[in-house]
DNA sequence: CTCTATAATCAAGATACTTGATTTTCGAGA
DNA sequence: TCTCGAAAATCAAGTATCTTGATTATAGAG
């Protein structure tokens, strides 16, 4: 019993990230709502609006689509003025995805709240702490990357 | 432009937090193949091996699902056999959803590289360090529901 | 002890998803 | 350079899932 301390810690760390997790992604649903957008659209519009750019693959693997789905989802969020769909330079097969500037200013205001909370908490630390979270996430982001591929290795044995 | 390395960090853990859930969606998604559950079932059934129970309404809420649209993920999860519904002693029209035991044991190993990775990773800090990830998921998790809230009373206003 | 609100369920109709085929383009190898 | 298998996106038909509105049972406020 001579690391309880620590790994409780450690524990605390795992669910809180996982509801860490659950807050966004019920703060997203209700940004949904607001916009009319059902679930699956939301998350992949949140995918976009992170990554400036995205394909129509990486947002279908994401939202676990098929290629079906994600051009559906795509046809509609595109109707509904949200998104544009732009030839992709590197590969004529491909489009990229991308937030309708017009719109963005529009929405912008349903996340304005949130980044000033989230800038006022981030505020609080030190810049020493700062960079525990950022590695934390980093190597985080890695080790899930490995995980899945391990995952995808395991066979689904007896 | 003096505080521009401390912002930059900010940003960074913003987007590595971002990150991370992306990439533990990922993961679920593709555990959900393996157990043949769609996303949204498979959505649910992580919730629940977190909170142990959960009530319907509760894995609604957080899947973006209807009253009925539960019900029928429910229905799908017990058919299954990978849940099952238990009384509410606290509330006699709800239910408690549990894991079934038997399965939970099939399911673990699809698991156990993870809880080992993650270990790992977290073993690397300090009880210091661990306390500020601590700390910073649980003001966070306060946070998302305060934004919640405030966004849910935001009129979509002109 | 009402009475309103909330929890879960069900059935019918609407929406979204999967599958398999098709078109276009990429990129590896002869 | 040219071929050819693979990958990206799209489409149409069939299936699965979701929403809506009604129903039943219970909780909790007044």
């Amino acid at each position: 019993m001579a690391d309880s301390k620590k790994d409780e810690l450690k524990q605390q760390v795992i669910i809180g990230a996982r509801e860490y997790g659950i807050g966004s992604v019920l703060f997203r649903h209700m940004v949904g709502e607001k916009l009319g957008v059902n679930v699956t659209d939301m998350e992949c519009l949140g995918l976009i609006f992170l990554k400036g750019l995205a394909t129509p693959s990486e947002l279908g693997r994401y939202a676990g689509l098929s290629s079906g789905a994600t051009t559906a989802m795509l046809d509609r969020l595109e109707k509904s003025g949200l998104i544009e769909r732009r030839p992709n330079p590197n590969d004529r097969r491909s489009t990229l995805i991308a937030i309708v500037q017009a719109r963005a200013a529009q929405i912008a205001p349903l996340f304005a709240s949130l980044r000033q909370a989230q800038d006022a908490l981030l505020s609080s630390y030190s810049e020493a702490e700062l960079e525990v979270l950022v590695d934390f996430f980093r190597r985080s982001v890695v080790m899930w990357e490995e995980e899945r591929e391990k995952l995808s290795k395991k066979q689904t044995e007896e």
